[in-house]
This record gives structure tokens, C-alpha cells and sequence, in this order.
DNA sequence: ATCATAATTATTGTATGATAAATTTGGTGA
DNA sequence: TCACCAAATTTATCATACAATAATTATGAT
């Protein structure tokens, strides 16, 4: 325990707030220290006398760090490191101002399509035989569903979008990455909530969406890489000006 | 104005506590809102009235999205939405309780490889002559550093690691995607800083550099993503058993 | 002695009030 | 109109108190 507390805070640049900085500062020791989820951290009122603040300014700073998933607290327990269960959820308010810019939107609309063009190849090779099923099933229903869209436009296109966040979560999952798929799934939540790219129920996407069902079906990693990155090209493209 | 502000939080699960529930509820008003980053949202005291609690649940419940780069404020000022900006320094802390265990550090790996490989269609596309250089600059400096392995084992390594870093953000920063961009320096950070995984400068990864170097200056997609697959291959594979 | 239960303590959650510092706003004079 | 000063806002921090909940200890019966 001789940790050389008299960490004043003082350290660095003065600009920020006293429970920004602390926040920082927990930030880096846990990392620097490699405390794993469920490590102590001691109490409020410790880690009030330690830096030589107010209990107001360390609830602060730990509140911060408990909404971005860092740390938990429970009373009568004191705090720790959090799990890194429900990365998802915090991954979710993170990303709330970035869509509100339209910008921001395509931003994130191109790192949705980035990371599913990149899982692709690792998807083709374990994806289990249910999951090809699966796919299958998705692109023989979005054929069945694109028969009505003259008679009920707006349900139709809401049961094609579904389907079509479908199609892509199961890619996704096959790839085995647990962090890959909640990260994809959060970027495709907004995708599918915010109306602000309206993938068209239309034949061309799905005769695509047959094609890279059919590529992975045949285990051929070129053809499904190829077929996706046509299909996500809208996405994928910069920005233009 | 007629918002039918009686909302008392008690309108979801108990379980949570107040700030944090109001956390939540202040983000979702957010996104249903669609507020832009800069748009105003009272004063602190103004959302203690509205929601039925004292200030200290509101400091909360704001210094938590603060943390989570959603609002900002200053005195004098008042509450507004947050600027998309430093989004890098959110992400950082947010995976902090991730690197504490190996198999984290091999999902924000697996995670790394996946963003370069489905950037570098759009990378090889939109990369210029002056970035091309630099990576062949870099490829010639790695060799040069190699050669010194013997005589400065520690140096060697760390020189080559920064080089090899260097290296796949100018790829990244060709895919012109700044979000993408900054959520790979983010995790090349992790994986320049951590111990976690060697690229063991070796005259296997060298030439593998060399060979997707060559692709991209000859805008070749097809090989790029070849060999850019080949060589995150290790890190890009599913976490076995 | 052991185990279940009650009492106590530790710790977070919330509330209130007060002061300091920073920002905006309004006014006043040249 | 412009510069400058004063007042009002508003966040930042502090101190204190009390409630709620979990952990620990003490107690008592068997």
C-alpha cells in the first residue's frame, strides 16, 4: 500500500474539471495496473482522501466511469472493475450524436460495411450448416414479401428491412467474434431504426443478397467477399465533397 | 414547450438507480429528438424540477453522458449536446475493462484485422501517390531496422512495432473514413501499448508487408486483400477452444 | 460447538444548502 | 457605436445529513 497517494491531481494540464481528470487518472491506473473486471477499488471515501478531494467530486468522476462500462458499485460493497458484459449498451449512447448529423449517419454506415466485408471471409469458413439454411430461408422470404409491395407498401417495406438486418446479423454471427457481432449489432440497430438509408426493397438487391447467400452456401470466400462489397458499395463509398 | 413534463422516471424497471435512469431517459430524448450535437438542454436545474429530483441526481446523471461524450457544459452556460469530436478518447476508456483479459485483448484484436481488411478495397482506391511512398518508405525502413535485430534486440523491436503501426494506419487513413480512422487508432493504440500480441519482426512479416505494399501501389484489390488476410490471418482467427 | 437470526457497521444513493468560478447579459458613458 | 463595468446565471466544488442496502458481527437456541 505504499503507493505514493498523495496524487494531488496537479499533474497534468489545469483546463479540465477536478472529476474529469480523475476519472482520467482511475482510467489509466486500472489500465496500467491491469486490474481485471471485479478487481476492488476501494471506497468513495477512500479515494476522496486519497486525492484530496470532496466525496461530491470522486461520485462524479465514478459515475462517469460507470456509464462508460468501467466500473460498478453496489452499497455496502464499494466499487470495482466492471464486467464487460453490456458493452452494447454503452456503445449505444456513445454513438448518439454521431447520428445526428447526416454525416455522422454515413460514418456510420461505412464502418458498419467495413466491418461486415472484413468478417466475411472469416464467416464463409465457419459458418454451420443451419446458418446457410438460415440464409436461404431469409432470401426465399424476402422474395415471398417483395410479391406485396404493390398492395401494402409501407408493411412490406418494414418486413424486407427486417429480413435485411437479419440476412447481415447472421453473416455476422458466424463469424465467432463476440465483440465483431455486439459491435455490428449496435451500428446495425440504428441502421435499422433511423430512416436514414432506405435499402430499397428492390429486385437488384435481392438477387444480390441470393448471390452472396449462394457464394457462402458454396464455401467460395472470393465470390461472397465480391458479391458483399457490390452490395454494401453505396455504404462503403466516402463521402463525397 | 408542451412536452408533458411530469415525466417522474417511474415509468421502467426500479431496479436502476435515479441518476442512472435518467441518464437513459435524457439519451433517448436525445436520439428521438434527433438534438444535434450544440442543441441546448436546460440548465441543471431546470431537469431537476422536471423530473421530480435534486440537483445531485441530475449532476449525475449528466457527468455520466458527459463520460460517454453526449453532453457538455459550462458555467454560465448551461447543458447542450455534445460535438462528435474526441469520440477516440470515449472509445479508449470504454474498453479499458476489455484488455484486462486475454481472450478481450483477442476479440479488440480480432476486431482491429477485421476494420483493415474490409477498408482496404476502398483504401487501394483512394490512396495517393504521396501515401503510397510513405508506405514503401516504410517497408525500406523495416528493412534497414532488421538488420540491426542482432546487435539491439530491445530497440529493433520497438522501432519496428512503431513502424509496423505506422503502417496500417496509412492504410486505414486512405479508406478516407474518419470515424473508421479513429476507432483503428483507438485499437492500434491498445495493441501498440499492450504486450499482447508480437508481431515478431521476422523476415516472413516483411516480406508480407512488402507484397501488400506492392498491391496497393499497383491498385490491385484482389492481392491486396489477399495478402493483407493472409498476414492478420493469426489475429484475425476465431479464439480457439 | 454450530447454525440461524438479530443487531451493528460500512458504503453507496439521494437531498439540501452554501460558496467559488466562469459565462452571459444588460447598462452606462464616451 | 463601442468599450467597459456590474449584475444575473449557471456550473463546479464543498460540507453535511439521512436513507437504503449489503456485509459483518454478535447473539441465542439447540
Amino acid at each position: 500500500m505504499k503507493n505514493s497517494m498523495d496524487d494531488t491531481l496537479s499533474g497534468s494540464t489545469e483546463t479540465k474539471t477536478l472529476s474529469a481528470e480523475l476519472a482520467e487518472h482511475l482510467c489509466e491506473r486500472i489500465r496500467n495496473d491491469r486490474l481485471a473486471p471485479g478487481a476492488r477499488l476501494g471506497t468513495e471515501s477512500d479515494l476522496a482522501v486519497q486525492f484530496g478531494v470532496s466525496r461530491t467530486v470522486v461520485r462524479e468522476a465514478i459515475g462517469s466511469l460507470r456509464g462508460l462500462g468501467v466500473v460498478t458499485g453496489r452499497q455496502g460493497r464499494g466499487l470495482c472493475v466492471a464486467e464487460t458484459d453490456n458493452f452494447s449498451s454503452v456503445l449505444r449512447k456513445a454513438l448518439v450524436p454521431q447520428v445526428a448529423s447526416s454525416s455522422g449517419l454515413h460514418e456510420l454506415q461505412q464502418l458498419r460495411a467495413v466491418i461486415e466485408i472484413g468478417s466475411i471471409a472469416l464467416a464463409v469458413e465457419l459458418i454451420t450448416f443451419e446458418e446457410i439454411i438460415r440464409l436461404q430461408t431469409i432470401v426465399g422470404e424476402m422474395k415471398r414479401v417483395m410479391k406485396n409491395i404493390k398492395t401494402d407498401e409501407e408493411r412490406t417495406s418494414n418486413a424486407y428491412k427486417e429480413l435485411d438486418c437479419l440476412f447481415h446479423q447472421i453473416i455476422l454471427a458466424a463469424s465467432h467474434g463476440s465483440f465483431v457481432k455486439q459491435f455490428h449489432g449496435v451500428l446495425l440497430d440504428y441502421f435499422h431504426a433511423g430512416e436514414f438509408y432506405n435499402d430499397i426493397p428492390c429486385n437488384k438487391c435481392l438477387r444480390e443478397h441470393e448471390k452472396i447467400a449462394n457464394a457462402i452456401a458454396e464455401r467460395d470466400v472470393d465470390k461472397a467477399t465480391k458479391y458483399l462489397t457490390e452490395h454494401l458499395r453505396p455504404q462503403l463509398k466516402a463521402l463525397e465533397k
